[in-house]
DNA sequence: ATCCGGAAGC
DNA sequence: GCTTCCGGAT
């Protein structure tokens, strides 16, 4: 099998066998004897878990119990919720949030009835065929009302995987897809995944981890070594958006690189002359002022097309400047200039690769 | 005021 | 791969 050769060693993120298996069996316990009582944990039929995840996503316990009955009294089977107008649905749905779930509820429902005779299908692809239904949904539905064993990740499931795994960087996404395919007892996919989010909700939850009372705090990597809470990293999320200048000098068809002056964000040891920015208005005169600091000479500068980049969880507006004359002189030192597919190769951001296209896109 | 989160559409 | 969709918790 090609397979062999994805690896060469065992990737030592995952549990060992034995780790694996306490880990299963103490999570397993705990949730048989802690887990919440919910109206769709009674009867999991496949239309009550269905209604129930699309209900919980985005969307937490507490505020769904109130909505979830309500729509069940009104929609309680599939024919019922197709039979119902839109608007309809929308007034049941009406605080929840996330409206286009219920539209896509909605027309689900009408697929499925009365083209199955309103049954909802049980393999893992027709599920996820269904409009509102991703692999999480799908995996939910399938693994809660037929106990498949079928994988889900969401955000609870991330958290207590970085957390008992210690992930310190990122990882892709199909990392935690591997790990519970890993740990997935194939005879109790039902109980397993809800355990697993259940830890997640209520033990292992975003602020002030309950390592005291986890059940599975033996074979955690993050307890072991350090705070729990301090795993994952936190990054600043809507921090407020930066705008930054950045200046593309040409001369004779070479670019100026400038080694410093680059905000702490900007990784890499050169990169093009820039400079953070107050906001967006400020672009051209500061850019301006930024070309006569490097020449000395009054040059106009050239707006290019603004573009977006993120990293780290920081929004950026890049804003390039061209100029109107070939500078000849710079001022100061830390500048070097260097021919474009040299200058692709210095330098080490992304950011200013995408600058350096641009400019080369509008001829700057 | 900031964090949190699945699916779809682009 | 980035945005948008929303309300609740803190």
């Amino acid at each position: 099998m090609k397979r062999l050769y994805f690896r060469e060693t065992p990737p030592a993120e995952y549990l060992d066998p034995r780790r694996a298996s306490a880990f299963r069996r103490r999570l397993l316990r705990w949730y048989l004897d802690n887990r919440r009582v919910l109206p769709w944990r009674d009867t999991p039929t496949p239309y009550r878990v269905w209604i129930s995840e699309i209900m919980l996503q985005q969307t937490q316990v507490g505020t769904v119990l109130p909505y979830y009955d309500r729509f069940l009294q009104r929609f309680p089977d599939i024919p019922s919720l197709a039979r119902a107008s839109e608007s309809d649905v929308l007034q049941r749905w009406a605080g929840l949030g996330y409206y286009g779930r219920a539209r896509r509820l909605h027309q689900a429902a009408r697929i499925l009835w009365p083209a199955r005779q309103g049954k909802f299908p049980e393999e893992y692809e027709a599920v996820l065929a269904l409009p509102g239904i991703g692999p999480y949904t799908a995996g939910a539905i399938c693994s809660i009302a037929y106990n498949q064993p079928r994988p889900v990740v969401d955000g609870n499931i991330r958290r207590v995987l970085v957390r008992l795994l210690r992930i310190g960087g990122k990882v892709r996404e199909g990392f935690f897809w591997d790990q519970m395919t890993a740990l997935l007892p194939p005879n109790q996919a039902s109980s397993f995944n809800q355990a697993m989010m259940e830890l997640g909700a209520m033990v292992c939850t975003p602020h002030r981890p309950q390592c005291g009372s986890c059940p599975v705090a033996r074979v955690c990597r993050a307890l072991e070594s350090g705070n729990p809470s301090r795993v994952p990293v936190k990054h600043p999320r809507g921090s407020r958006p930066v705008h930054l200048l950045v200046l593309l000098l040409e001369k004779e068809g070479r670019v100026l690189l400038a080694s410093s002056g680059k905000p702490g964000f900007i990784p890499g040891a050169w990169g093009l002359p820039c400079r953070v920015l107050a906001d967006a208005a400020s672009a051209e005169s500061e850019a301006a002022r930024l070309i006569r600091e490097i020449t000395g000479r009054a040059v106009s500068p050239v707006p290019l097309p603004p573009f977006r980049h993120a990293i780290t969880h920081r929004r950026i507006t890049v804003h390039p400047f061209g100029s109107t004359a070939e500078p000849t002189t710079v001022q100061g030192g830390g500048y070097q200039w260097v021919n474009r597919k040299r200058g692709k190769d210095r330098v080490l951001s992304s950011l200013f690769r995408k600058a350096l296209e641009a400019g080369a896109g509008a001829g700057a």
